[in-house]
DNA sequence: TAAGCATATAAATACATATTAATATGATTG
DNA sequence: CAATCATATTAATATGTATTTATATGCTTA
């Protein structure tokens, strides 16, 4: 039934600690990019390495990132590994990242 | 007017960026703790120091870091300096990921 | 101006992490 | 089983960063 094991390493007790550990995994522009890809729905490794012209080494290495911190799924089928976002939420709390951002930055240029 | 330069170098250009730099900035479990204390308003360095029992060096290291991404506000208001947030979505953002967090663990763990 | 408090910075250390190049694992098909 | 394709892992490197200790800066007041 194609399981994949996942180590996830997302600590348990201190609900502050998880969050700071979901945010580092939201910290790298790359990863971003994988999570926004996956938007689109569920997509095998070679798939994002095209889509966003990354190495595939690389591509994996944020990967399992992503998978240490549950915010994707994976999913072995045939020779191909799917991946595909694990909670839609995360595409919002991403969205408002931008916002916010933007607006940070838009507030400080102000002038 | 109590100005204090604040060096920030957020990324400009690109919006993924600068939204990956706002969630490294909410990667740190402490930086978090400064942000919640902060929720109760305008407070000084010392106030944080005593508040969070952490030593003020690493106060005002993280205090940088959230000035660097616009996270904090800075006032000089004689010997003392008083941040707080910049703006209310950072809690709201912040609660989000906990929320996240909380239940993406919680998904995994139950089974 | 000297002394004292509040905050920032510097130096040192330890550790994490992003990236690349090379190699291994694992599944499929001839 | 050999070859091939998809993905993961390893090693190496470079860079970032959290923390501590020590010191500097800056404001205020005696």
């Amino acid at each position: 039934m194609a399981q994949v094991k996942s180590e996830s390493i997302m600590p348990r007790e201190d609900s502050l600690q998880t969050a700071a550990f979901v945010a580092k995994s939201l910290s790298d522009e790359n990863r971003l990019r994988i999570l926004l890809c996956l938007n689109q729905g569920k997509k095998s490794v070679s798939g994002i390495v095209e889509e966003l012209s990354l190495s595939q080494p690389l591509v994996s290495h944020h990967l399992k990132e992503l998978r240490r911190s549950l915010l994707v799924r994976v999913e072995r089928r045939g020779p191909f590994v799917y991946y595909e976002i694990a909670d839609d939420r995360i595409l919002q709390i991403l969205a408002a990242l931008k916002d916010l951002a933007a607006d940070l930055l838009a507030a400080r240029t102000t002038f």
